[in-house]
DNA sequence: AAACTGGATATTGGATCCAATTTAGTTTAC
DNA sequence: GTAAACTAAATTGGATCCAATATCCAGTTT
């Protein structure tokens, strides 16, 4: 009897973490804000310890930046970073698409059609939550399954990095189905398993929405 | 009278982070072995909050492994690791190398070929640290001067991942005398402009370490 | 003898308290 | 009137204390 589901926080600095991550999306923890410990720990219902422990990871994410003795403050993020990012997820998604189709098992490539199916659904919900998430988990399917850690772990730095603007993105009805679009292509590729048509598929979908973003950015 | 050059650790957190880093490649603190907390704490003459801390840094490059009230251990790096380590360097270097090459200013040029005297200097020392730190910055002067603060910082956090196997590979004369050969080949590239050349220079320079360093894992 | 149970001990997680530093505001000197 | 210098408040950094969890070991049961 594998112990019960549990749905648990086990530890306060997860809970905590996890909650700043969603501050930090959701905008409730705008860019450029300082972070008061205090006022964050009584929001949260805990101590000071935690969040400073939590603080450290985002820190190391780049989600926050901190200075000695003057606290953190929400990183902003420009629109050279973002290009940067994206251009950085271009170099390390392509070798991930490379390394992942040739190993693709069926399981894999159903657990993939299935989360692309998700997007669909959440989108004609207009569930941006569940959209940016699903979105995600698509992704990261195909990433993961090239089955190098350490790849997996810098693009979802990476991600994360510009995730505030991912949901922006997904507001907009006619980015939500030309995703639901690219995606059925890049799906397509993997089931002939032409890695080429792959990577090209992942490209353009990258690129429409960098554009949409730093439009937003500017603008 | 603005107090000396400051010698500093301004805040115990980062005195405690440098010294961890320097136990964890002098491989004082070798992969596997859990950490005890407090033990450290007192070994360094300070409370576990900080060490505390720390370790969340630690964490979030990799270099230690976390569990939820069982604590820390020294992260192991596997054969694999250390393969998918030195791709992802090839991937990243590369485009820090196309965008820098074009932008190198002469002052920066100069600080470059400053750095490979120094690690010459500290090889025929035969001073391990010294080689080990001038090396690195000889390569991150050229990094950084692409001016894409994420890419270094990804770049760091991979050569921080295989820091413990670099002084291994300087304790061998052989491989000191041709690391200063390989940095005189990258820095000619470098006077001439030579993106393909500086990238070949870069690779090689990469292969032959990896090779070393992999040799001595599996032996 | 193996497996389970209970409890003692070690270790981590979190809360509170105090110290150190920064920041803002005010005063004072020139 | 401006700028340096001092004071007070706010905020972060660190230490200590207590709670929660895990680990280890003895004892019991089968």
């Amino acid at each position: 009897m594998t112990a019960a589901i549990f749905s648990k926080p086990p530890t306060a600095q997860e809970a905590v973490l996890a909650e700043m991550r969603r501050l930090l999306v959701t905008g409730e923890l705008a860019p450029g804000t300082p972070i008061r410990q205090e006022a964050l720990a009584d929001r949260l219902g805990v101590s000071r310890v935690p969040v400073r422990e939590a603080l450290k990871v985002l820190e190391g994410e780049g989600h926050v930046e901190y200075s000695a003795h003057r606290g953190y403050v929400v990183a902003e993020l420009s629109v050279e970073d973002l290009v940067e990012v994206y251009r950085l997820r271009e170099l390390l998604e392509a070798e991930a698409i490379r390394v992942a189709v040739p190993k693709l098992t069926p399981t894999e490539l159903e657990a993939i059609e299935q989360a692309a199916a998700d997007v669909t659904a959440a989108g004609l919900r207009a569930d941006l939550a569940d959209v940016t998430s699903a979105n995600r988990t698509f992704h990261f399917l195909l990433f993961d399954a090239a089955g190098l850690p350490r790849l997996s772990r810098t693009l979802r730095q990476l991600w994360d990095a510009t995730d505030v603007y991912r949901s922006v993105y997904f507001a907009a009805p006619a980015n939500r189905s030309r995703v639901n679009d690219e995606h059925d292509e890049l799906i397509a590729a993997l089931r002939l398993g032409d890695v080429r048509a792959a990577i090209a598929a992942q490209a353009s979908h990258r690129a429409h929405s960098v554009e949409a973003v730093s439009n937003a950015l500017t603008t």
